[in-house]
DNA sequence: CGCAATTATATTGTGCACAATTTATTTATG
DNA sequence: CATAAATAAATTGTGCACAATATAATTGCG
């Protein structure tokens, strides 16, 4: 019977190592656009919204206000976003894409291609892994 | 057709959210141990060989010295580990257990059935995940 | 209406994660 | 043998990630 307090037992680790690296992929990439991973995350939310407060921002990408205020400050300041605290309520600050930002979509538009090429994973296990992913994190 | 630039058609956005998913269901369990996440995998490597490089951590745990060192750092401040600089070679950091750091393990005995059952996965689902993010991972 | 509870964001503090560089030591080569 | 190259950790700097708390605005209830 094996150790379940082993290295290679363990699901959870596999999974830690596989997003870093997923990232690390992805790093070369995004640096010519200027951006890290989780504010091509922010990118991709408002290439398809246009507007989103912080709150919608952080239930979409599962981030808090602690972790979002700073990252949309930098992103504001590298000029691919506006931070405008709403008239209706001070409360809310709404997010939206500058026009560089939104040009910046033709430039990100070969990375998914890219990527999947650097992964050289099969389009089935890909499937497969997002379905048993997904299904877990409804939970 | 599908803009591949959205977040739904994206595998890599669900791997991120599940490997923090992860560390925060580990959380609460590891916080009763005085360990993080990063700790913890420290900690099972050391108890299966007592006595390892920072090198060689850091080659099984894919983290630099630069995380490494500080982390370390912390952990020989909680009495878990000690650091000691090789006589043979004195460019090398050996690691090893403490006596409070071998007792630690039976205090983490219970985490990993704990953690199996707050994720609620069916084994079935967790061996293919595995096996696919190995798989990937080998590259 | 007045004030307590709620909500939205910001701030503070700790701990990774990693690139780039530095320091110290060891090894290999001319 | 001297010194250049290589190796092992440590340091520095940037950017998440999240807990805990603070601040400010809004809502709801007596």
């Amino acid at each position: 019977m094996n150790d379940p307090l082993q290295l290679n037992e363990q699901v959870c680790f596999p999974v830690y190592v596989f997003a870093k690296e997923i990232i690390n992929q992805y790093r070369p990439l995004l640096e010519a656009l200027e951006l890290t991973y989780p504010q091509y995350l922010v990118m991709m939310v408002l290439w398809e919204e246009e507007v989103l407060t912080v709150n919608q921002l952080g239930e979409k990408l599962k981030l808090d206000s602690g972790t979002l205020t700073p990252l949309l400050k930098r992103m504001q300041f590298k000029g691919f976003i506006s931070r405008d605290r709403s008239t209706v309520d001070e409360r809310i600050v709404n997010i939206s894409l500058t026009e560089k930002g939104k040009f910046l979509k033709e430039k990100a538009s070969c990375i998914p291609t890219q990527l999947m090429e650097s992964m050289n994973v099969s389009t089935e296990d890909l499937t497969t892994l997002k379905n048993i992913i997904t299904k877990i994190l409804k939970k």
